[in-house]
DNA sequence: GCTAGTTTGTGAACGAATTCACAAGCCCGA
DNA sequence: TCGGGCTTGTGAATTCGTTCACAAACTAGC
């Protein structure tokens, strides 16, 4: 497979947001033209990432809502469950842990870890927070795909090292730092701090263009 | 001012972020392959980057911290205060409203809006919560420059049309929707329902390429 | 079944962002 | 004061992503 730009997967789970919108509405086709109004693109462009994947519509009609949405969960790894694991059980770890649109979609969240003895043992939303001492033998024996970084930022490269060592794959990062790892993990981050400082940067050379 | 790239203002802040580590270990001068290295990026980027603002390191040097980290904060807007207002008293308004990084970098956050009567008139870290009603008036008096949206993802288009009609220019959205906004307000969205299907793309895509 | 009207899929053109490569400039030690 | 060793700043080359433009393929109405 040719490799596919980040842009490109961005906007296919914009594309997917609407087309399960439609699917509720009960609508049965789309069109590009449609989609890329309501992401906010072109319809060239909806039809250009659809075509990496493959040729989901009719010419002349557009694209069954139905199917290109089961595509879309395909490609973007929905068809299954994956098991995902917290770290951090601060105030960013709690939202994340009650925030219903992830099981929704098929992710689970199978533990919540810190290193606080008050926390230890007490549950958020039904889900344990177990004591990070437990981390590495938990992973080998339950083998969760995902985890989630959500302590402050000074621990937080070294809590990445130990996911890497235990050979998970993907880490969804909530520390305002820039964190570093092997070429086969995949980091995404979640920044606040550099969206709001782009928005003042955007606020400060606004009329300077 | 030439147009700058959304991913140069990104990476100026992470670049920040190193120079205030810098500066606090009272070193005094950085190259541009060392904040490369740490940013995850090359040197030349690093150059370039800096490039579009001025001429800021010696030659043979390289930057001194802490001229290049004053530099960085005004260009970012970091060199003021800016008056911030959040939606939503909910799991994650309650999270941004304690966050310490804020008003540590000149976020100041004024006030919290919610329409569930029972919050309000309650505070949330010592920041009001009002009515959503009061907030049209509200922002006339007080001009806050930047809103937070932190409601679920039905509400929200609402929501940033009465922003945005209050004249207020800059807006960051948590919601998990895709929201439409005037060429002259700037949107940010953090998003990690989109993040974590970028992940699990990578996971699903991996050894197929 | 034919025609008018749509809409897709995709090479080609374009534009934006990154990387290369090197002259210019600075520091330091002799 | 001169030369060697670094590191910046920046045009040029390259790579990557988006937009254009149009043939191909479909629907529907007559």
């Amino acid at each position: 497979m040719k490799r596919i730009a980040e842009s490109t997967v961005r906007r296919l789970s914009i594309y997917l947001r609407f087309l399960e919108e439609f699917e509720d509405r009960g609508l049965s086709t789309v069109s590009s033209e449609e989609l890329a109004r309501r992401g906010g693109t072109t319809s060239a462009q909806v039809r250009k990432d659809l075509s990496f994947f493959g040729s989901f519509g009719k010419r002349g009609l557009g694209y069954s809502v139905p199917e290109l949405s089961s595509a879309l969960r395909e490609i973007l790894g929905l068809g299954r469950e994956w098991r995902v694991v917290i770290i951090g059980a601060g105030k960013i770890g709690a939202a994340l842990a009650q925030y219903r649109g992830f099981r929704q979609r098929g992710y689970n969240i199978i533990a919540v870890y810190d290193s606080n003895p008050e926390k230890i043992g007490r549950s958020l939303e039904g889900i344990e927070i177990r004591d990070m001492a437990r981390f590495e033998s938990d992973v080998a024996a339950e083998q969760p795909e995902i985890a989630v970084i959500a302590i402050p930022g000074e621990g937080a490269q070294e809590v990445l090292d130990r996911i890497v060592r235990t050979g998970i794959k993907a880490v969804l990062n909530f520390a305002p730092v820039q964190l570093h790892a092997p070429a086969d993990v995949t980091v995404k981050a979640v920044n606040m701090a550099m969206e709001l400082e782009g928005l003042s940067f955007a606020l400060t050379n606004r009329e300077t263009d």
